[in-house]
DNA sequence: ATTATCTATAGATCTATAGATAATGC
DNA sequence: ATTATCTATAGATCTATAGATAATGC
């Protein structure tokens, strides 16, 4: 905020842009003209060219501001807790219900399908840390980190998937019943991973996601 | 074969418009012009109209002939077996080989991430008809058959991320490693997990496959 | 005689920019 | 005075079709 108001002007005029860009990937409509995005943004077709070179710069763009808000949402909902296989649990808990709470900024990492698993950013960073400290406490007894982590970082983006799809199913339940099944796969006891599985989160009903 | 010999050209355009496609989308081309296609298919621009109304019809089609293909080769290598765990994971291990072996398809299927999962035609059909087996048979003792499948397809859409991103990585290690803790997460003891997915398989080298 | 294909292109659509206008800085 | 935005549009690109050609059927 130390800026002046005509970068404040500026930085308004690229959030629209990505925002709006959010929305059309969303939606799943990628070949949307240009001249659309703008108006959806309600700013005029040349102002894109100020902030962008093209389309896919801005859908790029698009993307990372996703990742970034879902890891900052997530992070702003997790404790401290001892017990690692504890803290990526909560952490899973916590980013399966997010799909319903962000729905578009969900749907815009499904439509991405896996460059959030690569990605530096986002998810998949917090889910190796995790992940690592849990093996490293002994708490997970899984060979391969890296693949423990495709298990599950391919298992977010279905789940994300299956509760788009079926806005009908109870989604913490879902979600909880897999966090409870991906556990026994990271080698914790059956009847440890559904008692971590079920403890109680911090609320995220109640807080101001997004 | 029944048909003459204009249906059989017909359908040797058709088939050359969907294998382009195939490429296409494998490269993560979507916006190719229809023009750049049909030259790639070496077939006249005319010939598109056709055989599709739309590039979306045609990207379509290419999808299913891809689930389709996919779905047939491994039913050609399965072999009929007695224990229903065994069967899961032998299909599971040699659709993981399959992501190289026929690299093309299987970036189709990852491009259009999750239709695979939804979708009636392909791999998600018998991985749940053979996850609802071994629950039958006490094989497995997951809560919810349709959340396990959603772990198991996320898994094997994440596991050909992995593979096409590190060509230099072991595909048959990584995949037998992931069917093991799979089987791990549906319940099968640890031991026996990794028993089952180091046995001999049908041999995939061999096969003729594509 | 019929059907599928091909080539060539009119018309629609989209991108990228030029030039004018509005907002802010100093 | 400077910077960002806006509107309007030239030029590039793409789609969809018309009309000509080639292949097959009977």
């Amino acid at each position: 905020m130390t800026e002046n108001r005509l970068e404040r002007r500026k930085a308004r005029t690229r959030a629209a842009l990505v925002r709006a860009a959010q929305e059309f990937i969303a939606d799943g409509k990628l070949n949307a003209p240009i001249l659309e995005i703008t108006q959806s943004a309600d700013v005029g077709m040349g102002s894109f060219y100020n902030h962008f070179q093209t389309k896919e710069e801005l859908f790029h763009a698009a993307l990372e501001d996703a990742l970034d808000t879902f890891g900052q949402v997530l992070d702003s909902l997790t404790g401290d807790l001892d017990d690692t296989a504890h803290v990526f649990a909560q952490s899973f808990r916590l980013t399966g219900r997010l799909h319903r709470r962000l729905p578009e900024l969900s749907k815009v990492l499904l439509h991405n399908g896996f460059e959030l698993t690569r990605s530096g950013k986002g998810l998949a960073p917090r889910a190796r840390r995790d992940i690592e400290s849990a093996l490293a406490a002994g708490r997970f007894t899984v060979a391969d980190p890296e693949l423990a982590l495709t298990i599950v970082a391919g298992s977010v983006l279905a789940l994300g998937q299956l509760l788009h799809a079926q806005p009908d199913r109870d989604d913490a339940a879902a979600t909880d019943q897999i966090a409870e099944d991906l556990l026994r796969m990271l080698g914790v006891p059956a009847d440890e991973a559904r008692d971590i599985s079920r403890r109680a989160l911090p609320s995220v009903a109640g807080s101001d996601v997004a």
